[in-house]
DNA sequence: TCTTGACTTAGAGTGGACTTCACGGTTTAC
DNA sequence: GTAAACCGTGAAGTCCACTCTAAGTCAAGA
């Protein structure tokens, strides 16, 4: 698969894709005789699992560094599940404060709604 | 309250309380004779507010819009509403990925378990 | 009175993550 | 065969959200 579909199946731009790779959060993909490259099954699920992590906050650095030591073999796995340890952990720290900033947006959408109903007054102390 | 107090009670930096004023997610604090600031319970309230907001991912601008709003009073009360409903979603949007990666890495960590265990092998194809 | 330390400003600098540029080589459709 | 579309590179540029710097002001304590 060339550059132009990986971008397009996974919804990133073909730049994206090259500085991934430059930064190491996708392994070397092969070439075609001319230098163009040309993404395995395997490049794809790197892809995919970059995209994925890159979503929820992960980054570049951490990413590079897990991408590295899955290359260096069978022997950095406790290595790797500890940073996927880590990284859940600040995951889930993140999750719990936008949680919290969503019951707030809820609470504020819902006195919007009494005071556009015309049940209640704006006071002055709420943001 | 100064702005060491207030940075402190937030754990924001000084330069940082000063941004947003600049920026205007806080409105413009009141100053001493000396032309330094003197925090009020209300202004701190916006500081509490704009950190939660910016803790859970909205944006700069859309947090100094929503504050533009709010101090032009009543009239704008369905404009902020919508933000707020926008924002929301928006959030929810981002929770919802943030799920499927967290599912993810534990499904990973749980791998690496019983790798580490000696119960499977890593398979190639498993980033 | 002098020093110390916290405060002020405008403006420059930083870090992360791309994104664009300039320009040349490659592939594809007709 | 050739034009159009696509791909390659390294380096510079951009955007966001701060963060730091320089140079100055001010209040309190020795």
């Amino acid at each position: 698969m060339t550059i132009k579909d990986v971008a397009e199946k996974f919804d990133l731009t073909q730049d994206t894709l090259r500085y991934y790779e430059k930064v190491g959060l996708i392994p070397k993909v092969n070439r075609t005789s001319g230098g163009v490259r040309d993404y395995t099954e395997q490049d794809m699920r790197h892809v995919e699992f970059v995209k994925c992590m890159r979503q929820a906050g992960l980054s570049i650095e951490v990413l590079a560094q897990y991408i590295a030591l899955y290359q260096e073999g069978e022997k950095t796995a406790s290595d790797r599940r500890q940073i996927l340890v880590d990284e859940r952990e600040k995951l889930m720290d993140r999750m719990a404060e936008m949680q919290e900033t969503l019951d707030r947006l809820d609470f504020k959408i819902n006195k919007y709604d009494r005071i556009l109903k015309g049940e209640t007054k704006i006071k002055k102390e709420d943001i």
